[in-house]
DNA sequence: TAGGGATAGATGCAAACGCATATAACTACC
DNA sequence: GGTAGTTATATGCGTTTGCATCTATCCCTA
């Protein structure tokens, strides 16, 4: 008896790879194709990153919370937020309940300027996206990411 | 007549944003988790970005087309190499057909590097992968992603 | 085959990063 | 209620990054 020719099925691991490595892929080709677009001139596209964080959060929010969704070390963002607020576009106030702490939010300025260069920068993501994806499958690309950072972002609340 | 009671059916651009958004969760979150793994010492994640990338060149590649897969400025790019150069593990030797370029590719050390650094981040991205995702669902992340990178990537061959 | 423009990669420099650690404030236990 | 341990953020410092620009080589045309 030979070994038995099976259909060309990739076992988990090698599909799990191939898997995280496409995801890579468009990630980087994205990200490029974002940061060759003419709006970064006056907040970087990271400082854009905190701005739009920010400007979900209803209410003011501590610097390691903001951390968990911004992709820096906590020096990093710390510095981050220093210059964002010289510039007047962050509020840092330490917290009356915690002397530790700081609360964060987005100043007046620091919403509109969120609001402006995000209403751009949604045009150019929609084009993006859109083009490579139909309705459909850009919503089980959302499922799927989001069951995959789910699996991982595990709060014990 | 007032306005129709629609089903909760989001508007394309509106689907994009979010799958764009989840995307980007999702690999901020398996980002964090790589990193923390302890297996960093020998070689820094780009580095073994570029290592990688290289092993996967069955020909020596010039800096240019290693810098259309690692998401890093040319400088950049052209330094860190320089230092797998300084350290052994890639070679880097001028283009005999073309004076201003060069062709890189890993010595023997750096595959060797590339292999056993490999070997556990490969475990590590497959348990991270699986852990949220079904075989079926991985090979729709997968095509999904290839699909979105393929439409910007358009290499006019 | 000489000259103008294009292309590949390297380098100067200031800004930003990560790691380690310091500082300040809270918490818990005795 | 004072001291030990923990937590939240800030700071010192060396490394790495991106931008602008430089150099060297190639290509194309006259």
């Amino acid at each position: 008896m030979t070994t038995q020719p099976v259909a060309p099925q990739r076992v988990m691991p090698q599909l799990a790879n191939d898997a995280w490595e496409q995801l890579l892929a468009a990630y980087g080709t994205l990200m490029r194709l974002y940061a060759a677009e003419d709006r970064w001139d006056e907040v970087s596209m990271r400082e854009y990153d905190v701005l739009y964080t920010l400007s979900k959060c209803p209410a003011p929010v501590r610097l390691s919370e903001l951390n968990r969704h911004v992709l820096l070390s906590q020096p990093a963002l710390s510095r981050l937020v220093d210059r964002l607020a010289e510039r007047g576009l962050v509020d840092r106030c330490t917290d009356p309940a915690d002397g530790r702490g700081v609360r964060l939010s987005l100043t007046e300025a620091g919403r509109a300027v969120q609001q402006r260069v995000g209403r751009g920068h949604a045009r150019t993501v929609a084009r993006a996206m859109t083009a490579g994806l139909t309705h459909d499958e850009l919503g089980q690309l959302e499922a799927l990411c989001r069951k995959l950072a789910a699996a991982h972002d595990k709060d014990p609340t």
